[in-house]
DNA sequence: CTTTTATTGTTTCCTCGTCAACAATAAAAC
DNA sequence: GTTTTATTGTTGACGAGGAAACAATAAAAG
């Protein structure tokens, strides 16, 4: 097989195997609350004065879905919604103090993964972090051109 | 940013992005089919005596899904099943000649995306290849390690 | 052999996300 | 300014996939 083709293949596999082996933890973790929520939760405290365009954008989901997931993180009073006096047409979202609590649990889960995986990092030189980065740096640049 | 968790994210992010602009493409020029279902013909097309269990794993989705998606392939006469004298319930499955074509065509689109995308890789030397290859097969191989 | 345990594939119920149409508002064109 | 076009967020119908319970068969234990 081509060699290119071969690391893309890996690539997503490599991706999904480590999604599909962290869910279940999350979601355990983070109890009543599904992986997308919890997401979704990092994205509006990532984005500022996110609303639900860019969170579509930024988590490869429709507005539509986005809508009703703000919707109901709402009603779990883990968001908020306020709006800017010179539109009045897009809303934007904000973390209430329980979903900054959620964030932060989130975070550490994170960092336990990171620690669960340690030894794959163990050996790399800061070359080869690079060589990734640029790589995936390279990728996203290519794609970005070709989209707009 | 903790650098390895900078490195995953993004990684993360590649991937959902190339899937995102991929789909819509596939599903267009492979046009009746489900992203799933042409993932799926190409697992069966690539592993010897698929079943439901085998392609549940490769595909990280559970048996139920499977045996549903594979039910419908059959219904559209891309796949076929078939069972080994010695054993009444494995029941496995293998490409008809419609369910190849399709295989093949599927082949040619990502052969094309990867033309799409070749300068990204144009500028890559083999260590470089080796670099990425050996990160993702070692965090592949201690993933099977620490679930089993 | 007989009994117990594990694995296979299937089905029903239910949740989640997409799609497409929609009204409201903003931006652009004129 | 007015009109047209684009963008925003929302909704309802629909389909896809997960969870869990199930019967059938195989494998293991005794």
């Amino acid at each position: 097989m081509d060699k290119r083709q071969q690391l893309m293949s890996e690539l997503m596999d490599l991706c999904n195997e480590i999604t599909w082996l962290n869910k279940p933890e999350l979601e355990s973790a983070l109890n009543g609350f599904t992986l997308n929520e919890i997401e979704l939760i990092e994205k509006i405290a990532l984005i500022p004065n996110a609303n639900v365009t860019k969170l579509a954008a930024a988590s490869y989901m429709t507005r539509g879905a986005i809508s009703k997931l703000t919707k109901k993180l709402i009603a779990k009073n883990m968001i908020e919604n306020y709006q800017h006096a010179t539109n009045k047409k897009e809303i934007y979202f904000r973390l209430t103090t329980i979903g900054q609590k959620i964030h932060h649990v989130h975070q550490e889960l994170h960092r336990s993964f990171l620690d669960r995986d340690k030894e794959v990092f163990k050996h790399m030189t800061a070359d080869e972090f690079d060589t990734i980065f640029r790589f995936i740096g390279r990728y996203r640049h290519h794609l970005k051109n070709i989209t707009e």
